[in-house]
DNA sequence: CTACCGATTGACT
DNA sequence: GTCAATCGGTAGA
């Protein structure tokens, strides 16, 4: 595998980088680094997998029924996290488009690139596949909830998307997994083959 | 206030 | 493969 370390000191993905349809900001997503650093050290992942949400005729959406004081983040502006709670368990979205949107992108897994005995001891397992492999383990493997909603990810500051290598990985794109509506729209993407893509069958 | 439910996960057959 | 624990957000009485 690469040697990603020195690529932290890379400065986060600019505003310009969100301010895209959902769409193309999914898939550029990938291969990008999420980095998250406090006092227990820093901890990083390559992003394998994400999926759109979009503004207009996208009933799975959170915005599509409007704005709501748990989706607040989705309007305001690009680039900043949108965190939210399923099933008792906290999930992060980038902002995408401009205010007022109501558009995100959800990261739904992760590569481990650095701290992995850090996201051992949060997520309480040494498998390393079970550490980012899923909306969810990613943000309990980076200790994000809910104090990052609306954080600003392209401040640098102890959680930021910075750039990956240039990477010539194969993308697939289907469905999203677990909603229940647009489920025809093939808005979930992921690196082909890759064994950190969520899923019951990796 | 109550009732319902979900962009999930882990345990189990 | 199946199933349910889990709890904050949301809508409605």
């Amino acid at each position: 595998m690469p040697n990603y370390l020195n690529d932290f000191l890379a400065p986060p993905l600019p505003r310009e980088f969100y301010a895209r349809s959902p769409t193309v900001v999914a898939q550029e997503l990938l291969g990008q680094v999420l980095v998250r650093s406090d006092a227990e050290g820093t901890v990083a992942g390559w992003i394998v997998e994400t999926e759109a949400y979009l503004s207009e005729n996208d009933p799975a959406c959170h915005a599509s029924r409007g704005r709501t004081p748990r989706n607040a983040a989705m309007f305001g502006p690009p680039g900043h996290a949108y965190v939210y709670t399923i099933h008792a368990r906290w999930c992060m979205n980038a902002v995408t488009e401009g205010i007022d949107s109501g558009s995100a992108v959800l990261i739904r897994a992760l590569e481990p690139l650095q701290g992995e005995e850090q996201m051992q001891l949060r997520r309480r397992t040494e498998k390393r596949l079970d550490l980012t492999r899923g909306p969810a383990r990613l943000c309990e493997a980076l200790a994000i909830g809910r104090e990052f909603n609306g954080w600003d990810l392209t401040r640098g500051e102890s959680l930021w998307i910075a750039a990956g290598k240039v990477s010539d990985e194969p993308i697939s794109a289907g469905p999203r997994i677990g909603i229940s509506q647009a489920m025809d729209l093939p808005l979930r993407f992921y690196f082909t083959g890759n064994r950190y893509v969520s899923g019951r069958r990796g």
